[in-house]
RNA sequence: GGCGGAGUAGCUCAGUUGGUUAGAGCAGCGGAAUCAUAAUCCGCGUGUCGGGGGUUCAAGUCCCUCCUCCGCUACCA
């Protein structure tokens, strides 16, 4: 038994999260720590909404809603939305927790008393209008390079070029629209990352195991050089800023400090023997789930505040990043309105659908599309037709022919050998692929664990044999029975719902990861059993079609 | 612009360090079966491996170049 802890990237507090942010790390992070619990390790799950920065606030104002109020909201919706699609997390915290106010501000104590932290002053742009200062994006004008009028501060989404807000012509705000723009000196904290930099190369040197993708930008920006960065902002919401009234510290800083917050805040004291190196978590493995945007920060800049700590902190021993999940080849949009999210998902169909569908076809090595018609196509064909009707198909025959009881007597024989040793192997390839976190590879194996199913019935069909042999064919209807169970234990990671009514035919739990044991054990001779009601209903033509007016599907 | 990732069958994707006739699922076509949600099972794959050039006995795989998509580019998070 290993202790295991999982973080998932925190989702931000501006609203319910769609269909892509969800399996770039917090699906595949509930799949894993729904696995190792299985297979009997000892696991904390970790996830949190990240509350602070300009978006949070303006979403808030936009909304009419006090800073505090709408966050307290959002998180609730969120960690609805996440409970109502089975996200397991041992616990779902806030960045704006005060644990993480207190743990964020002695991270940054540690670090000036380290020499990692200098004070500068910075002249930055105030908005007299909007009464705050204005982050360079939320300056816009006209591109000094190619005349675009809608130029953001830092970057022309005409042109690419990059910019910094003075280059703008006739700068307004983006917020309130005013031209009335001022610069305005004010005094910041710099992380001094200069001076991390080779030891956090060490460290990245220290895990040539970690996938290409993950390596690639974590050495793009150590051989591009560390640069010292600004870790504070000039917002009232966040963790204050000690020393410097109506600063606080930057989202970025915060962010995943939060990891270890919400740990704290879920299992209080005992956070430490997760994340002290020197208090029991020597021996924890911390694996991470994020999205391809979010590595440097994972790989250098959180790894940097921890090193500079001089404390012995845990550190990410496994990251898993993933790709985008895109809308028809797009992207999935908020303010336009394209794709779909979490919470319009579950009005439509129960969440084992989804989980499927998105682990089954993880963007793992690419950007993948997302479409209506190729969701219809999978959960149809993998859930309603080669799981959802074998289950129904033998509960039927069993319970016509055997009185809803599985058949005594009779001996198995070269054909339940051969099945046994099939279901040997593949579960073998299957437990390997999830250990190694590679979903597709794993469910396209879990996958083939279910036709194996169909395969053995089809071959040896008990609807033929019954006529003139019905010990051989109780022989097959309880071994095919039997299957039940074991599905419900394969596919409890990633389908937990219809696990557990697959667990309820023969009204147990599901039972511990199989593996080296019988395989085929799993009906009793002579116990009852419940055939469950379809376990998933198709998906018609003109279901896609609504979907497809109501969601801008191109 | 720079850096990184990617481009393989109608669709979604696999393809170790270059090594036989490039694979899977879906869709499509043919067959078997009739227990079952018309659900299952078996059989059927010539596709400019984005274009062009090069290295090599041998290139999807290595090098150069061009095209397209995506991410990052440190004040969006």
């Amino acid at each position: 038994m290993a202790r295991i802890l999982i973080t998932s990237a925190l989702p931000y507090i501006n609203g319910i999260k769609h269909l892509g942010n969800l399996v770039g790390s917090m699906l595949p992070a509930d799949v894993y720590a729904r696995f190792m619990r299985a297979r009997g390790h000892e696991v904390l799950s970790i996830c949190a909404t990240d509350e602070h920065g300009t978006p949070a606030e303006i979403a808030a104002s936009r909304a009419g809603q006090d800073i505090v109020v709408y966050c307290a909201e959002q998180h609730e919706r969120q960690k609805e939305a996440g409970d109502a699609f089975g996200l397991s997390f041992d616990h779902f915290g806030r960045s704006s927790s005060p644990y993480n106010h207190r743990l964020t501000q002695h991270f940054a104590a540690r670090l000036k008393e380290n020499g990692f932290i200098e004070e500068v002053e910075e002249e930055q742009i105030f908005s007299p209008a909007d009464d705050r200062f204005l982050p360079d994006r939320y300056v816009e004008g006209t591109c000094p390079n190619c005349g675009f009028e809608r130029a953001r501060g830092d970057q022309c989404d005409n042109c690419g070029k990059l910019l910094d807000p003075t280059d703008l012509i006739e700068p307004y705000s983006a917020l309130s629209g005013s031209k009335d723009l001022e610069r305005r000196k004010t005094k910041h904290l710099h992380l001094l990352q200069t001076k991390l930099e080779s030891e956090v190369r060490d460290w990245v040197d220290q895990h040539p195991d970690w996938p290409n993708l993950t390596k690639s930008i974590a050495y793009k920006w150590l051989d591009e050089g560390l640069r010292d960065r600004t870790i504070t902002r000039d917002l009232s919401w966040g963790v204050p800023v000690p020393d410097l009234p109506g600063k606080v510290f930057y989202v970025w800083f915060d962010a995943p400090i939060a990891y270890i917050a919400a740990t704290e805040e879920a299992v209080a004291g005992d956070y430490r023997k997760w994340w002290r190196e020197d208090e029991g978590a020597d021996d924890v493995r911390y694996v991470q789930f994020m999205g391809k945007d979010n590595v440097a920060f994972h790989t250098v800049s959180f790894p940097s505040t921890i090193l500079g700590s001089r404390e012995p902190w845990k550190k990410v021993d496994t990251l898993k990043s993933l790709n985008w999940l895109t809308w028809y080849g797009g992207k999935f949009s908020t303010s336009e309105g394209r794709g779909i999210f979490m919470d319009q998902a579950l009005e439509l169909l129960p969440a084992d659908l989804w989980r499927w569908y998105l682990m089954a076809n993880a963007p793992e090595s690419d950007d993948t599309a997302f479409t209506l018609e190729g969701f219809q196509q999978t959960v149809n064909k993998d859930l309603a037709d080669v799981l959802g009707n074998f289950v129904n198909r033998i509960t039927k025959f069993a319970g016509s022919k055997f009185e809803g009881r599985v058949p005594e007597g009779g001996e198995p024989g070269e054909a339940e050998a051969a099945l046994e040793e099939a279901l040997r192997s593949g579960i073998a390839r299957y437990t390997e692929h999830l250990e190694g976190m590679e979903f597709r590879k794993a469910f396209a194996e879990l996958r083939g664990l279910w036709v194996l199913g169909n395969e053995y019935l089809q071959a040896q069909a008990p609807w033929a044999v019954f006529k003139n042999d019905k010990e051989r064919a109780g022989v097959i209807v309880r071994t095919t029975l039997g299957l039940i169970p074991l599905y419900a234990a394969l596919s409890a990671p990633v389908i937990p719902f219809t696990a557990d009514k697959l667990a309820a035919v023969f009204g147990g739990d599901l039972g511990a990861w199989p593996g080296e044991g019988a395989l085929l054990d799993g009906a009793t001779p002579g116990a009852a059993f419940k055939a469950p009601s379809v376990l998933f209903k198709k998906i018609e033509d003109e279901d896609v079609a609504d979907w497809a007016e109501r969601f801008g599907a191109p």
